[in-house]
RNA sequence: CGGGAUGUAGCUCAGCCCGGUUUAGAGUGCACGUCUGGGGGGCGUGAGGUCGCAGGUUCGAAUCCUGUUAUCCCGACCA
């Protein structure tokens, strides 16, 4: 494996260099010959597979089902629902023909004119429309619903800056679409499937998540309420880990999608949808990895367990690998993931480097003296601490420390937001603040141009309304206006 | 779409200002051999390049000029 660049940058030095470097040299994904396209690595992709295996589980296991539509969606469909099409409509990618010819000149292909569709069709930024177009011939009645109906697919959004998991013109996600009789359902839906990502950002990713709404600024193209997980990464700066739609009646307007109720009436579905995308991985690394390498959390790290043995020769990798099968037999019956590297084109020094930029939770190396005395050496990736322990019930010392592992960067990212979090009462104190990065807690009129008015200044936009926590009403920190309650201020990824 | 930069070995880059001792280099990676092995190891040998592309200037261009194309970084826009 090349790995020609030996030191990562520090994040003191640039933070944004340093969450490069890492994507690259982790070995998660690497830019592509198309343009703001990643190709995600087989490293990078296993953690993807570890986080979809989770929360399609969480998903089912909420009543959800999974299905597939198509990623292509006619143009006429996208204008049907006003807002939307302005949200999404300049970042399109646009299919014109079906058929390339030879060029006349000889010299490679040319798209044939004869070819031109009737109606164009656009690569889906997002799938509502062509879902909603699709859902009008599930549903007539209240006995149709509700439909909870989630996919696993690719999105196109023709971005003018990309960066890896972060933003990239094509990017792998889940978006959930649900369709009820009642808006109170519709809301819950939404409200459930909150609950759902920020549980699994805290328990699975280690990564604390604020819950809370949209501003009418920030809300989804179509949406009534955007609910969403904001999550504040090392740098200071906000992410959206997750969002959650509260479509009302939009969609089924717009695509004419009504059922009779219990009482014979004819009315329109109510709706939600709600996504997470590859820009999860994003955020596991921008909240844990350090300067020398990824960190991550147990519960989605590809492998939990690296061993490396360290011996001479055959003869005592023979007897080193016999002893190291015990173990990861035993860590197997306890369900841990454990990589067994006896490769022999690199060195020890080599392979612990290695795991190490590769957030490898932890890290066992067994040599001949740990033969001898019945013990092996244990190193910790959120630590990097070391010990040498004896083999005794190892299973259960290494199972008890990867969920101390687990807890420990939550912890740590928990204790990281809180010491960025504070309350700011005056807009000339708010022009400070931002500077420094975090989460400023602050009243604000609730009008968006004042919203408007602060992000031109500051940069700095409200990522969401929490729905926990303090809501003493206040005043305006621009205007002097009554304010209902606190609300986040950041600035944003 | 504005601003900045870069295309030279698989990768990272030097050489370019000031054209000719450069037969185009280094590090790393790769192949083979060997000594090694508790934190990216040492020695030796070898393979690997139309210097992004197209023109131009010149006796001579990686180097100067023009055009073109691609990518990266920083902003504005967005998951």
């Amino acid at each position: 494996m090349a790995k020609e660049l030996k030191e990562l940058t520090s994040r003191s030095d640039n933070y944004s260099q340093w969450y490069n470097d890492l994507v690259i040299k982790a070995d998660l994904a690497e830019n592509s010959a198309v343009r703001g396209c990643m190709v995600i690595k087989p490293y990078g992709y296993a953690i993807w597979e570890k986080i979809q295996a989770e929360l399609d589980r969480m998903f089912k296991e909420t009543g959800h089902v999974n299905a597939y539509f198509p990623m292509f969606i006619p143009k006429s469909f996208l204008s049907k629902e006003a807002e939307h099409v302005d949200g999404f409509a300049k970042e399109c990618a646009v299919v014109t023909h079906h058929r390339l010819k030879n060029s006349p000149d000889g010299k490679g292909l040319i798209v044939d004119p004869d070819a031109k569709l009737e109606e164009e069709l656009i690569v889906r930024p997002t799938s509502e429309t062509i879902i909603w177009s699709t859902y009008k011939g599930w549903i007539q009645s209240y006995r149709d619903l509700p439909i909870l109906c989630n996919q696993w697919a690719n999105v196109v959004r023709w971005e003018m800056r990309t960066r890896l998991f972060l933003r990239t013109t094509e990017f792998l996600w889940q978006e959930g679409h649900t369709a009820h009789a009642t808006e109170a359902e519709a809301l819950e839906e939404t409200k459930k499937m909150l609950e759902v990502y920020a549980d699994f950002a805290e328990r699975f990713m280690a990564v604390p998540v604020i819950k809370g709404v949209k501003t009418a600024n920030e809300r989804f193209a179509g949406a009534l309420d955007t609910f969403c997980i904001e999550a504040l990464m090392q740098d200071g700066k906000a992410l959206q880990a997750g969002t959650s739609h509260f479509l009302g009646q939009n969609f089924a307007k717009a695509f004419d999608v009504t059922f009779m109720d219990k009482n014979n009436k004819l009315d329109h579905v109510w709706a939600s949808s709600w996504g997470v995308s590859t820009r999860l991985i994003g955020a596991l690394i921008m909240t844990h990895s350090d300067d020398n390498g990824l960190v991550l959390p147990p519960s989605l790290a590809p492998f939990q367990v690296v061993i490396v043995p360290i011996y001479k020769n055959e003869e005592q990798l023979a007897l080193i690998s016999e002893k190291v099968a015990e173990i990861v037999t035993k860590l197997k019956a306890l369900g841990i993931s454990v990589k067994f590297d006896n490769n022999d084109n690199k060195k020890p020094g080599w392979k612990f480097a290695e795991y190490e930029l590769k957030g490898v939770p932890v890290r066992l190396a067994m040599g001949a003296r740990d033969l001898e005395n019945g013990t092996v050496e244990i190193a910790r990736r959120d630590t990097l601490t070391k010990e040498t322990v004896s083999l005794e019930n190892i299973e259960i010392h290494i199972n008890e420390l990867l969920k101390e592992i687990q807890k420990n960067i939550f912890q740590k990212a928990f204790d990281h937001r809180a010491s960025v979090t504070r309350e700011v009462n005056s807009y000339d104190d708010f022009k400070v603040e931002i500077e420094k990065g975090g989460f400023l807690l602050c009243h604000w009129d609730g009008t968006p141009a004042t919203e408007e008015l602060i992000k031109e200044e500051t940069k700095a936009t409200i990522r969401c309304i929490p729905l926990e926590g303090d809501k003493t009403p206040g005043v305006c920190m621009v205007t002097g206006k009554p304010s209902v309650q606190r609300v986040v201020f950041a600035r944003a990824y």
